[in-house]
DNA sequence: CTTTGATCTGACCATACGGTCAGGAAAAGA
DNA sequence: TCTTTTCCTGACCGTATGGTCAGATCAAAG
């Protein structure tokens, strides 16, 4: 569509061809799973020919695997939004507010990741025995702080982390759902704050942080 | 494995091979998505011929379909648990205890309806614009008119359904995300009794029901 | 027993898929 | 300019897939 008609450098090249790829790529796993995806569709999507995906990917696998990557990332660097919060309702709300906010930019980054989850995370088994558990543990125990410190409601640590990914990549990976069900558009700038806000009251109502 | 020796009528035939089949392509559909599941693999998981699969169901779609909608009837069928109630804490506390068990019994089926939704419900699209909207709009109101009685906090009726989905779903469609933050073991009995007490407390008290 | 219609299945087919490769085009370096 | 390296791609290949079909098998009706 709009190609710039400019000669590209080298690095250019490589960067911005990746880049095309991994985004095509991410919508074609999200939208037919892996299984269902094919290399002729993600090279349609990126406007390219199969074979230059092989040229910058050695397998559908390695593509693949390098979007769950991506994604992940994103969500690691979100949880940041809890660490300086002083209060629950400051730093859950925090991370409330920028997960609902992934899940409205990169909704197909999180069904992706939801169905590699789903199918048993044959790629990224590595990386929830590691990172994710570490990660799952440290937040557990900055709210158990919290409880003993009496600034919320004693609830299982686990199974709150668990109720706020869930309810937020719910907007995400529902989200043809949610749009059949408001009348078959998506969610305007008002419904996502007000989707937003919604969460928020019911979760940091329900743990006792507000 | 345990075969009936026994010969079988003309009618437990049919009943009991098409059953054979939808619990093992609900199996495979739910481990491998649509794109990824094969009629050879349902057909080893089942113990039959492929061909003999297409004897009793016409395409891999048609199959897929039965077993999209089996699982649909089944939430239906659990959504009753709401109705009979009182007080929001009756009526959505039975509401998660049934969806608890379901995702505890049904985590296959949970995952093929998750994986359709997320690929944009190519094929129980109607399900959603008719009979899902309905139930909406129908417990939706009920939530309201409880609101309206001052038996619970003024939230958005939508908003709250849609946690009460995902959270619910979120243990069955990640079971293995939480089977391995849980040392890589299911949960066990008593696991499962207090991940559904944590939802149910965190919810009706987000809610003010309790 | 004979007939009938449902059940079953090995062998087969056309297609589509992931991946390869030889060789051309283009940029960078000398 | 000449050489080298990277980038690009049409054509091709082996394989696996969904689906078909003729004919065997078997329960039940007459």
């Amino acid at each position: 569509m709009t190609e710039s008609p400019r000669p590209l450098r080298r690095n250019e090249i490589r960067a911005q061809n990746e880049a095309l790829i991994l985004q095509a790529a991410e919508k074609v796993f999200a939208e037919a799973g892996f299984g269902g995806a094919t290399m002729q569709l993600i090279a349609d999507v990126a406007g390219l020919p199969k074979a230059n995906l092989h040229y910058y990917f050695a397998s559908k696998e390695q593509l693949y695997r390098q979007v769950v990557q991506t994604i992940f990332e994103i969500w690691l660097a979100a949880a940041e939004a809890m660490d300086g919060a002083e209060t629950p309702a400051e730093g859950i709300g925090a991370y409330i507010e920028a997960k609902m906010d992934i899940s409205r930019r990169h909704p197909n980054g999180s069904k992706v990741w939801a169905s590699e989850v789903m199918h048993g995370a044959p790629v990224i088994q590595d990386y929830l025995e590691t990172t994710l558990r570490d990660w799952t543990r440290g937040r557990a125990a900055l709210i158990q702080r919290w409880i003993d410190e009496g600034r919320m409601a004693p609830v299982d640590p686990e199974h709150l982390l668990y109720m706020l990914w869930a309810t937020t990549q719910h907007y995400a990976d529902f989200n043809h759902q949610i749009e059949t069900l408001n009348g078959g558009v998506p969610l305007d700038d008002a419904q996502w704050r007000a989707a937003t806000d919604s969460v928020k009251q019911m979760i940091l109502r329900g743990i006792g942080a507000i």
